[in-house]
RNA sequence: GGGCGAUUAGCUCAGUUGGUUAGAGCGUCAUGCUUACACCGUGAAUGUCGGCGGUUCGAAUCCGUCAUCGCCCACCA
């Protein structure tokens, strides 16, 4: 066996191990109806993303459950892929041309646009895609699809029609979001509402008559040359009698009504109330009741239009100052109030949004709406956490029209055609998968939302339309795992695909990720500088140690606070399995017994059954954390199993043996690679290049072999029927050696002297164990001492041994352990443990007898627990008399 | 306005259906012989479980309320 390092280096051993396991096409899944099938649909990245610490958590979960489900012996496929991410893509390459050519969309055209776009996701897409690879995540690559290419375009066109057809989609004039920057309309989903200080500007409209003016408030004046009425509230004693009269506009020539209308609230500001149907989705209402004018004055890039007379052709927010001062200089404006209000921003564009109509697509969503909603109130598909149950039927229940056209060139052109006039209201449309015969007929200029393709993903990824067996065999696919910031965007609207164009759920379970923040708690984001770049993380620590410590330290259902320092968690983690592995192949060969333990049950020591025990439970606890998505849990278990039982107690418990004989040597051997190989697979989907490492060069996995495809270990061992009693006991002794270091420790025992220990156990039991060769002998070793003496003592005979002087005590819960240390202890020291000692028990003996001269306690709580309560009493009363007799023999 | 979540050691967080005087990691302090590991070992210290009230024999845990922080939805001329 070759000499390995003292540290564990991961950076050859990650690049060896995933480009053999690539090269092996060990991540490939295929229809195997011998297999239970296991999907998982990647959530697609942006093809313009790069890897983010957000990506690194989920991709990890969803790796860990791919291998774990892999390792049970399932035929497992992880669908990989890329989203187009109209808008966003659009505008970087948009960028890009800018300021590497000097061109852009609009001077190069629809065509040549598209065609860079292609030519810019073909050089530099999918980084994302080459970045997931140094996680390890083990996503089936031979299956890679991006939401245009042509199968999954096929599906968008057909799903199209057959909505269409339904009478689902509709194209009309509404009211919709629409975002300046990319000069597109967007769904209200994609619209984010921000707390913004604001004015609230007062304005003066002059009567025509003559007799006066309305005062309006409005936080957005330049819209007011769009206003087709002032609404008053509806019998207002102030203004009923000016009702029908008219103000004129003021900046422009109009006169415009004076309408009743229940919008307006008598409680707010003077009660008038400006309206601008065609900019604001109230007034927009009050418009249609009143058969008001819509008059647009913006232009799509959010500047003025000609309706606007000299303030045409300003950006919005120059035409709202100039406005203001024009106001003022005419008189008309009675003052200004500062307000915080709630201003929509456009998620992509980060600026302000415009509400105004235009003709827009639509999806009507009501009935898509209803088995999604019932598959997650029956239970066939769920959530973990559960409570976000409450937030998807919130939505659905409330669901709007989904706008699904977006003015940008970059997506799946929406498959409809007219013939006609283009401003001809009753021109001829054509709504199909293919463009129509004959002549005159020109396709719609939109293309479709993003997510219009993504909804589709968990089949269209499979194939679909067409009939595919990966369908037949992978779908539905298994769990989700996503953020719950796209439970709108795309989990809820994926369920509602499944089940219109499928006929069945997408999948059964969903996952939702916690959200990442830096470790004062803020968002991660570019400008704040806080958002770590994984592939150094990975280049530093690791990629085992950071899949590892993020797993660790997530949280529930909560936010994870996160800093790059604490992937030394998992660093520190895999260094010590490294040298556990290390420290096995100083001892010679690896037995054979790893896979199979050949040592008889009756001769294992209570050591090796209490290790063979703690795994057990431990294969069986984390196999059940997995299978409930806690993987928090049961990152800590395993860290716990390796770092404590296994390396802190068994090793350590291993040496001894080693010297005791060769028999006893190469049974501790046996054990020590049994519990290795077992501990590495249990690691192995949270861990999986050193795990990898490890098993081959342990000789656990030959070489063309992968610690991939052995099987995760279940609670398979049988053990002798008294192995939680043993595990019992064991961990006694280990208090009490604990306590004995202890004991050394506040003596100032050079660690390297031998002494001679007294052990006083709790119970005849332990004290029939320690008192066995074995045990005396282990715990001599692992507390050097000369000769150990286990008692099982009342207090009169610690009074006689205690009678020496310069007797130190430690006590723990498996007993008390004390030595004469003659001159060596000083005396006040252990006169002030003892008598903190004695506080102690008599604390817990007051607690114990108030509970039990308490009635109702003894009448009302279970015989179990006040039998409890008298058990520990009796034990800490004789406690109690040892430790006073302990004091007077210091006295 | 409606909803959800959080508040436990200096920091980050566990804490299953209520049942000993509440745990871990990091950090801190002390110490370091030995057959893996200083990315380590050994040992130690550390808490009014946000406040108040209630239910109960018993509350970190259940209920009410308040406070603080965060998120989501709706709405704000």
């Amino acid at each position: 066996m070759s000499e390995m390092p003292k540290a564990y280096l991961p950076g050859d051993i990650e690049e060896k191990w995933y480009a053999e396991w690539e090269s092996g096409k060990r991540f490939h899944g295929t229809p195997n109806p011998d297999k239970k099938p296991y999907s998982i649909v990647i959530p697609p990245p942006n093809v313009t993303g790069i890897l983010t610490i957000g990506h690194v958590l989920n991709n990890t979960l969803q790796d860990i459950l791919i291998r774990w489900h892999r390792m049970k012996g399932e035929e497992v496929c992880w669908f990989p892929g890329t989203d187009h991410a109209g808008i966003a893509t659009e505008s970087k390459v948009d960028k890009v041309l800018r300021e590497t050519e000097g061109v852009n969309r609009r001077t190069l055209g629809r065509e040549k646009f598209i065609e860079r776009v292609w030519d810019w996701k073909k050089q530099y897409g999918g980084t994302i895609i080459r970045q997931l690879r140094k996680l390890g995540t083990s996503c089936d690559w031979d299956r890679e699809r991006f939401t245009m290419d042509e199968g999954l375009s096929a599906a968008v066109r057909k799903v199209f029609v057959q909505l269409y057809n339904k009478g689902y989609i509709y194209r009309g004039k509404r009211m919709v979001n629409w975002c300046p920057a990319a000069q597109s309309a967007l769904s209200d989903e994609e619209v984010i509402y921000k707390e913004v200080n604001g004015k609230f500007w007062h304005f003066r409209y002059p009567l025509t008559d003559g007799s006066g003016y309305l005062v309006v408030a409005t936080t957005r004046p330049e819209t007011m040359f769009g206003d087709t009425a002032v609404a008053v509230p509806i019998g207002d004693p102030r203004y009923s009698h000016l009702v029908g009269k008219t103000v004129n506009l003021p900046l422009t020539d109009r006169q415009i009504p004076i309408i009743e209308d229940e919008h307006a609230d008598p409680t707010k500001g003077t009660g008038c109330v400006k309206i601008t149907p065609a900019h604001d989705p109230n007034d927009y209402q009050v418009g249609k009741r009143h058969n008001l004018e819509f008059i647009n004055v913006m232009n799509r890039d959010g500047s003025m239009n000609s309706v606007c007379g000299k303030f045409a052709g300003l950006d919005r927010y120059e035409c709202r100052k100039q406005c203001v001062a024009e106001m003022d200089k005419l008189g008309l404006l009675e003052k200004i109030e500062d307000i915080v209000h709630n201003v929509g921003f456009s998620e992509r564009g980060g600026v302000e949004i415009e509400t105004l109509l235009s003709d827009q697509w639509f999806v009507k969503m009501g009935e898509l709406a209803k088995p999604a909603i019932e598959a997650v109130r029956n239970g066939d598909i769920k959530f973990y956490p559960e409570r976000w149950t409450k937030t998807y039927f919130h939505w659905l229940e409330n669901i709007q029209d989904w706008c699904i056209s977006r003015q940008i060139w970059w997506g799946h052109r929406i498959p409809a055609w007219y013939r006609g006039d283009v401003n001809d209201e009753n021109r001829e449309v054509y709504v199909g998968e293919t463009a129509p015969e004959g002549e005159g007929w020109y396709q719609e200029e939109d293309v479709l939302d993003t997510w219009f393709s993504s909804w589709l993903w968990p089949f269209s990824i499979m194939g679909w339309p067409e009939d595919t067996p990966e369908q037949k065999f992978f779908y539905p696919t298994d769990d989700l795992v996503t953020g719950p910031d796209i439970i709108f965007f795309w989990v809820a609207r994926m369920i509602m695909a499944g089940f219109e164009f499928k006929g069945q759920l997408p999948f059964r379970n969903v996952y939702f990720t916690s959200i990442i923040r830096d470790d004062l708690g803020r968002k991660l984001s570019k400008s704040l500088g806080n958002s770590p770049d994984p592939l150094k993380v990975i280049e530093q620590y690791g990629a085992d140690a950071l899949r590892f410590s993020i797993v660790y330290i997530a949280p529930v259902g909560m936010d994870i606070r996160y800093s790059n320092e604490k992937c030394e968690l998992g660093r520190n983690f895999a260094n010590k399995l490294w040298n556990a592995c290390r420290f096995r192949t100083m001892q010679g060969p690896v037995s054979d017994s790893f896979n199979k333990l050949a040592i008889p049950l009756d001769k294992l020591t209570a050591d090796e059954i209490h290790m063979l025990n703690m795994l057990e439970h431990a294969a069986d606890d984390i196999n059940k954390s997995l299978s409930e998505f806690k993987f928090h849990t049961a990152a800590h278990d395993l860290y716990e199993l390796v770092w404590n039982n296994f390396c802190d107690w068994f090793i350590e418990s291993c040496k001894p043996s080693f010297n005791k004989s060769e028999e006893s040597k190469q049974q501790a051997l046996a054990v020590l690679d049994y519990a290795l190989w077992k501990l590495l697979r249990l690691l192995h989907p949270f861990m999986p290049f050193i795990t990898e490492e490890l098993a081959h060069l342990m000789g656990f996995v030959k070489d063309g072999d992968s610690i991939m495809t052995a099987a995760y270990p279940q609670t398979d061992l049988a053990l002798p029927a008294n192995a939680d009693t043993v595990s019992g006991l064991v961990m006694k002794k280990y208090m009490l050696i604990t306590a004995g270091r202890n004991l050394r420790l506040t003596n100032n025992i050079a660690p390297g002297k031998k002494m001679e220990f007294h052990v006083y156990p709790v119970s005849q039991e332990l004290t029939d164990f320690l008192r066995t060769d074995e045990q005396t002998y282990s715990i001599s070793a692992m507390l050097n001492a000369s000769n150990i003496l286990v008692k099982f003592g009342k207090p009169e005979d610690m009074k006689q041994t205690a009678a020496a002087a310069g007797i130190s005590v430690q006590y723990c819960d498996a007993g008390a352990i004390l030595a004469e240390l003659k001159d060596l202890v000083d005396p006040e020291v252990e006169k002030a443990k003892m008598e903190k000692r004695v506080a102690e028990l008599k604390g817990w003996i007051k607690g114990c007898e108030a509970k039990l001269n308490n009635q109702n306690f003894v009448a009302h709580a279970p015989a179990q627990v006040v039998e409890g309560v008298r058990a520990q009493l009796t034990d800490l009363q004789e406690k109690l008399s040892r430790a006073e007799a302990s004091i007077k023999v210091l006295q």
